[in-house]
DNA sequence: CTGAAAGCGCTTACAG
DNA sequence: CTGAAAGCGCTTACAG
């Protein structure tokens, strides 16, 4: 007799009883509701899908059946039948940056709104391991947030792609790999962080990078140089350091050394400018902004505080994932990719580390392109 | 004709395609490598588990045949039939305190050893929810970090222990419900941070800790307090505030505004303690530790930059970590919980932002029950 | 709109 | 050890 349950009548039946959660026999199936409904499974299974050709009043007997056994279809049968796992992946590597807690809280409420699940990507070592993980969990799309290791993230994409396998990578993006991506306007904020140093009358700059071509550094450090350029400044010393407080204060200890240093800094995130920022303070007991003017990138919460009152371009984290979430959603829905590049404008956050403009009211002056904002730390 | 291939004679023979990987058809089925390796569906089943009787050679047959077509066992499929989904979900609301990152990575790592999948708990509103949300996905296990909102996480974790979900909380505990935790000893942290002070002489004691009466943060009050009874010190002020930057900044300016201003504050956590600093600092033009002393707990990334220096008590990650995956696992094999509570030390990370004992090395003092060490910032 | 039935891709008794 | 078959709990054509 197919369609009635079996190999269940060892389980009590939880017609009334008050608590049948889970626990004890197995959870309640579309096939109880059923029974307690007085409906045909078919019909259960169709309360629960949105578009399903059911009446309202049917619906209504199902889902308070189903309220009453604690009753959810199980995920497991639902991915089975429609190939569809319900289930986007992170891979979130660099997650030592203070700017991921939020990035992955914001995807979280974000997601959940399209009802979808989070899974970690596990650390793989290599893109076929990925890609064998995210076809075992039926996985319906993949979020790559960020590119360290550059060459590990990049393989991934160029399989995910291949595979057609949805993929959205968060402030990244790869130049030679066709790719939905949404990143800050990184070029414009290298430039908003020129304006702001050579405003305050700096003539003597360097960029501090992370270790490995990155987009995002690439391109701060690029709209960087070519506004220096534009303005006729000379060019910045150039220097590369881990992705870290511990590499910025590296890396401020040895520029802050040299003969020839720089009295503006301009380092490619936060995390390396507050590591150079102690390094002048601490290392080198200069004055900042008197001696050294610092700017980051990213807007982490540690910029904000008291100690360091950093200024900095944020990342803006809220458009960001809010555009992330829809191409996503665009990619799982549409077979096809269409590798569009967002990318959005960050603020200026001016704060404590930048000489105030000479004669200005503090502000940065009005001629950048993105509105500038003193900052309440 | 049961067992055999329904369905799918649509798709390409990918007999030796190379790249037979998702994106067009459908993934390769245990079918498919059944037919490649010339043998039954059930073998190839058990080739891909552990313990299932299968000789060497077949087992070989399957598994080269597999890796040829990039097969896996569909993730679905599997916890269909064996009501077991590999996946163990996380509960991380407080994600904002940059130890919780760590965490996250340690926990994947280890989980990644026992195969289980980290599937991120969506920000539900109820426990009912919560608990909705784990059957529909057959989710094996819980890991609470964190117990704020205190209310929804003490439903969460009473629901799964009377529903039978394994759970473990992370460095938390509630003393009213049965359930296996992990935490540092936070009564032992709180006695060496007041031997500490004690030790650099201090008399104007305060605790500041966060609003709500976890365990974590009644237990490192708790025996701050008892060990600074049982020396004979006044007993200290005692502060509330948000587990936050802002909040130890804001309960800071308020504290060291006091007449009977302390003249050492002992932090719930680290972060706290960081607002304290600066408040002291940048608010009161107060000079740490001469003015006053101030220590943290958990050891951020961010005490140990050169401008915090901040004295705490580090969260020893790695081993709870560690203990709270066995637990896990121990509660996922056996039905039965066992409500195990373990306690883990912690050390003391003397920085400077404490007063050096007077006539000491600058160590803390030998009498701790913990061998303190001075850190390397 | 409603119900009976097939099928998703596995695992696991059951025979041999 | 190996294979044929049943069954996991759903969704979705297919009839009515």
């Amino acid at each position: 007799m197919p369609g009635k349950p079996k190999q269940t009548s060892g389980r009590p039946k939880a017609a009334d009883a008050d608590p049948p959660v889970a626990g004890r026999g197995r959870p309640p199936t579309s096939y109880d509701v059923a029974h307690l409904a007085g409906v045909s499974q078919s019909t259960v299974s169709r309360a629960f899908a949105a578009e399903a050709p059911i009446s309202p009043p049917f619906r209504k007997k199902v889902l308070e059946a189903a309220r009453r056994l604690h009753y959810r279809p199980n995920a497991a049968a639902r991915s089975l039948t429609t190939n569809r796992s319900g289930v986007v992946a992170f891979f979130v590597p660099n997650i030592g940056n203070p700017i991921y807690p939020s990035v992955l809280e914001q995807f979280s409420q974000r997601l959940r709104a399209m009802d979808r699940q989070i899974l970690l990507l596990p650390p793989v070592q290599t893109a076929d391991e990925a890609l064998m993980w995210l076809t075992q969990y039926r996985v319906e799309g993949l979020v790559i947030t960020a590119a360290s290791p550059l060459a590990l993230s990049k393989a991934i994409a160029r399989k995910c792609v291949g595979a057609g396998v949805p993929l959205v990578l968060f402030n990244r993006y790869f130049a030679d790999i066709p790719v939905a991506s949404v990143s800050c306007d990184n070029a414009l904020g290298g430039a908003l962080a020129a304006e702001t140093l050579l405003a305050a009358r700096h003539r003597r700059f360097a960029f501090i990078g992370g270790p490995e071509p990155t987009s995002a550094d690439a391109d701060r450090c690029a709209g960087f140089v070519a506004r220096l350029r534009e303005r006729g400044a000379p060019p910045p010393l150039i220097e590369k350091t881990m992705f870290s407080y511990a590499g910025g204060h590296a890396a401020g200890l040895a520029l802050l050394a040299r003969r020839d240093r720089p009295d503006a800094i301009f380092c490619a995130n936060d995390l390396i400018a507050l590591g150079v920022l102690d390094a002048a303070r601490y290392g080198h007991r200069l004055k900042v902004p008197r001696d050294v003017s610092i700017m980051g990138f990213d807007d982490v919460p540690m910029a904000a505080w008291a100690g360091n009152a950093l200024t900095t371009v944020r990342l803006p984290v809220e458009e960001m994932v809010e555009r992330a979430v829809e191409l996503l959603g665009r990619a799982m829905a549409e077979r096809q990719e269409k590798a569009e590049v967002v990318r959005i404008a960050g603020e200026l956050f001016v704060r404590s580390t930048t000489r105030a403009v000479p004669g200005g009211s503090g502000r940065a002056p009005a001629l950048f392109a993105v509105g500038p904002r003193r900052a309440n730390s």
